[in-house]
DNA sequence: GCCCCAACTGCGAGTGATTCGCAAGTACAC
DNA sequence: GTGTACTTGCGAATCACTCGCAGTTGGGGC
């Protein structure tokens, strides 16, 4: 910690850095605990998502004992915290990442290569979904498939 | 069968009906086999999407000792051959119907409701993907998450 | 500082969806 | 009819998680 005073009336805000979220995660009655700490670190260090096998082995190179399953507790109270988001790019294991760097993909079904989209993109859809249908939509969640240029 | 002709030189075509996906299936050296049919006929008869359990369950009420594996398998040729395809409506298990009525669809993540979107809504998305990131998209095989008008 | 207890953890077993290996069964080309 | 390659039933395996439990620990309160 450090550039975040000590409390006091924090409000579930600064969540731009680890030390910030485990005060948020304390704020709600967690514990800033080792795992979760590490874990923060290995997320924020990381440029994209992350399957859990990633994360885990990531945080086991600095704690080895972590078990799998507290990586899934941890992570699914960072999720509830709102501070991650975890996203399917295809079949196979979830993936998990920042909210802040929440963004969604298109994904070969050829050569299985992800392609990250951004959310302009989808500003059209989501106002004819908003019209039409009263939907309003999280392109971040599950990726669209399709073939990318060079399978095409 | 009946309204196809014996074969001769049919040609991976009249996939409207079930004796027609039978004869492709021939066609390409698979065998038109008793639980392939009456699969075929569970498929034909749905009105939306089934999950692979549904599905067991209409076949074994007319073939009562077909495997969930014999399922899998099944479905697995026939999507092979281009009859069926699968999708992912949110977590869970996956929905498989024949590939002629296959759509969108947008999950509200808060009630659950599946709403189905007309392909025409992706049609600006698709224009643009190909456009900047030379990705031709088949939105129906993810569902994409948000939320419903009534929990908006 | 110390205490206490709710939050957390390791561990192993359980679950749900799907896949695989194998030996027995059967469709269908010849 | 016959042979054989495709299919099937069955059970076990796998993969991605989830859960129960008993022991550990963070940190608010004194």
């Amino acid at each position: 910690m450090g550039q975040v005073p000590p409390s006091a009336h924090l409000e579930a805000s600064d969540v731009a850095t680890v030390a910030g979220v485990l005060d948020l995660v304390r704020a709600q009655g967690g514990r800033a605990t080792p795992s979760k700490r590490v874990l923060l670190e290995v997320l924020f260090d990381a440029e994209d998502h992350l399957s859990v096998e990633a994360l885990a082995e990531a945080v086991q190179a600095r704690i080895p004992d972590v078990h799998l399953s507290t990586i899934y507790r941890n992570l699914e109270d960072l999720q509830e915290l709102g501070v991650i988001v975890h996203s399917h790019l295809g079949h196979g294991p979830a993936t998990y990442q920042l909210a802040t760097l929440a963004h969604a993909h298109f994904i070969c079904e050829v050569c299985g290569k992800a392609v990250e989209a951004p959310d302009a993109m989808f500003a059209g859809l989501a106002k004819t979904a908003k019209a039409e249908l009263g939907f309003t939509i999280d392109p971040h969640h599950f990726a669209i498939l399709g073939r990318c240029g060079d399978c095409s």
